[in-house]
DNA sequence: TTTAAATAGTATTTTACATGCATGTTTGTG
DNA sequence: CACAAACATGCATGTAAAATACTATTTAAA
């Protein structure tokens, strides 16, 4: 049971944002910090977009905006929102050869497991992520603290 | 997010040999019943044996028998035995190279929420797969009903 | 001793996910 | 106006985990 590290992808996204505060960040700066594909951050970013996440501004000196605050962005609307695919097994699908199906508890109880899961994350928010720790992200992600 | 084929086939393999009973049931009888891989299942029954789920019987007449009461058998467990990469993010993973690990809450915070899933799963039994519905999956898979 | 079954190991194929590349679009700056 | 810096988009390719296939071996009943 993975998340897609396009999931993986947001999250970091968000928290260096969230850190880096008022200042715009470029999409080739945090996949250097991360060391992770730019071009893969650039669909994540885009879809951070798409859904309200963040804005993007284009054009010179242009970059990424938190559009929220951390503390209105939950965890778990973030994953459903990410995270494409949350059918667990072959039964969630449209596509469904499984016999049993009719009869067959399994979904309802996954259901379940499903929704305990996200109702943990829903009692989280971006905020929490960071909580005291910022300045110690801060310098973990070599973002220059804000104090100038 | 996902589980694996070979989780969902456990369980698929587990409730058919609850329905069925006393009696046992051969790897190839079951694929052919769900129109699965029969050499996919051969590794899933393998290590459902070597987990204790199942007894193996070869030989001319042989197959399988449950070895343990579908009411001792817990959803979470079996999920926790047969799932092998239970690693939801990078960070839950040997290899890791996210640098913001040391500060960053996210770990803590899916572990939490994955405790949920599986202690949801923990309330369930294989003998509540079942419930009443046995003469209707027994129906579904072609099982003949045991009175006779 | 033949046959039907599980067991085991290896190889191949599939597929979702990730990545790369080329090109387009927007916008601030000189 | 031209340029450069930034995001946007579509298509092609790579890759690793999962699933499936193949082949041989072991076991035990008839």
């Amino acid at each position: 049971m993975h998340l897609t590290r396009f999931t993986d992808y947001s999250l970091r996204v968000l928290i260096y944002l969230a850190v880096k505060g008022e200042e715009r960040s470029t999409i080739t700066e945090i996949a250097e910090t991360f060391d992770i594909s730019r071009n893969h951050l650039m669909k994540v970013v885009q879809e951070l977009g798409h859904k309200g996440y963040i804005t993007a501004i284009r054009g010179k000196n242009g970059g990424l905006l938190l559009n929220r605050t951390p503390e209105s962005i939950g965890l778990g609307q973030l994953v459903r929102d990410m995270e494409h695919e949350l059918s667990l097994v072959e039964c969630f699908r449209d596509h469904n050869d499984c016999i049993i199906t009719p009869a067959c508890r399994l979904k309802p109880i996954l259901n379940e497991a499903l929704a305990a899961f996200l109702a943990v994350l829903d009692d989280y928010t971006l905020a929490d992520m960071l909580g005291q720790r910022q300045p110690h992200l801060a310098r973990l992600m070599q973002i220059p603290t804000a104090e100038k």
